[in-house]
DNA sequence: CTTTTAAATACCCGTTTGGGTAGTAAAAAA
DNA sequence: TTTTTTACTACCCAAACGGGTATTTAAAAG
């Protein structure tokens, strides 16, 4: 149904369990547009020897001897950025699945996936998705929802304000961000009194406050 | 490859394109454990409508007439929370995405999903996940990495400190802030001083930033 | 070509703040 | 017990800030 890939997959393994990993390796290279290019009992062995021969998907287990997968894959996606990283783990606690999204995991996958999910998975990894189990897409969405950004209200700033109160947030006063926008300290007052008029506040701090509260800056 | 599902899977469908709604209309009709218990071309249809027959999951567009498919949700996930929700459209902006995701929505679908894919996620949906389009699943993850709470970072704050820092951001000033702490103007300097060291800032505005952006507050 | 509007600059003045020093009271550690 | 630590209070002074008014310049609107 879907035309030929004009690569073949190469991906790499990353799991401490002997019969897991060979399992896997197995299935990758008896399937057609696969070829595994190593596999790993840990972080400490995959990390200097994949170098040799990088894959386009690393498939890594979380509960790793040693260095954790998650550690782990924060050094191979500094090193190989272009690198795709799926998760293959047994937790789907909130916790681990938000740290190894943030260390750079595209896809999160449960280990009772049937092998042509995998497959299917790592597919839609490569060519740009984010293929999660159905439990873990449902985590993802409530945690979505938690951490929702206050909604953006507006002030109606002007390009310069925005710009000015950046500068605030980033700790400078009247004098430097005066320097740093090449205008007089005068000026920044000027500024200022518009920003208090429009953020409705009267004081620095609490610009400041309503800046990053509210993602103006 | 299934075990049979208990029940058929009550569907309904709001979009206001008509080819495209009698399609779904037709494909969900004539699958095996799907029925169509509704189709509107509109949220102000749906709404007074859908309580006929309340379905197990809601299909719908975001572009509608009068009001959005994410307004449309809004309601009727306040009105029947068992109700699943699934967007059906064109709109891949993570605008979009986060706010159909916060009003309800259960998963997401590009409108170039193809037929088998939006039957199999409607299933993934009833049975507890969020079907994303692969694209949508990625653009989910990349909002997730931008949310990331920054780590904590510890400032061995006492609670007076961390107290004084949440008047502070809310707009507190000296004078305020020791009313209401019940202290003196001269103790907030006090520990103020202490506070500013700890942070390793020299203003009160910086410590609003800093405490904002690393969530010690 | 005026009129209007927006951005920039300036001065004044009272308040708030930052930082220095110094002292007291109460609790915890020695 | 004495010592140390922690919380609190006080005074001083210079710097930063908030808000008032007013002028200049440049662009936009009429």
């Amino acid at each position: 149904m879907e035309t030929v890939k004009s690569n073949i997959i190469k991906t790499a393994i990353v799991e401490d369990m002997r019969d897991i990993r060979e399992g896997l390796v197995t299935l990758i290279n008896f399937t057609d547009g696969f070829t595994c290019t190593g596999s790993y009992r840990s972080m400490e062995d995959a990390i200097p020897q994949i170098k040799h021969s990088i894959p386009d998907v690393l498939l890594s287990d979380i509960g790793l001897p040693g260095m954790s997968g998650i550690e782990g894959i924060q050094i191979l996606k500094e090193k190989y950025p272009q690198m795709t990283i799926l998760m293959l783990t047994v937790y789907d606690d909130d916790e681990r699945i938000f740290d190894a999204i943030c260390a750079g995991a595209s896809g999160y996958l449960l280990k009772r996936t049937s092998p042509a999910k995998i497959l299917e998975n790592i597919r839609e990894a490569v060519s740009g998705g984010a293929p999660m189990s159905p439990e873990v897409a449902m985590r993802v969405i409530k945690l979505f929802r938690e951490v929702r950004p206050p909604e953006k209200v507006e002030y109606d700033l002007t390009p310069h304000e925005t710009r000015l109160l950046k500068l605030l947030v980033e700790g400078h006063n009247y004098t430097t961000a005066a320097e740093e926008l090449k205008v007089s300290y005068n000026t920044i007052k000027f500024h200022m009194r518009h920003i208090y008029d429009k953020l409705q506040v009267h004081s620095k701090s609490e610009a400041v406050a309503k800046a990053l509260q509210n993602r103006l800056v």
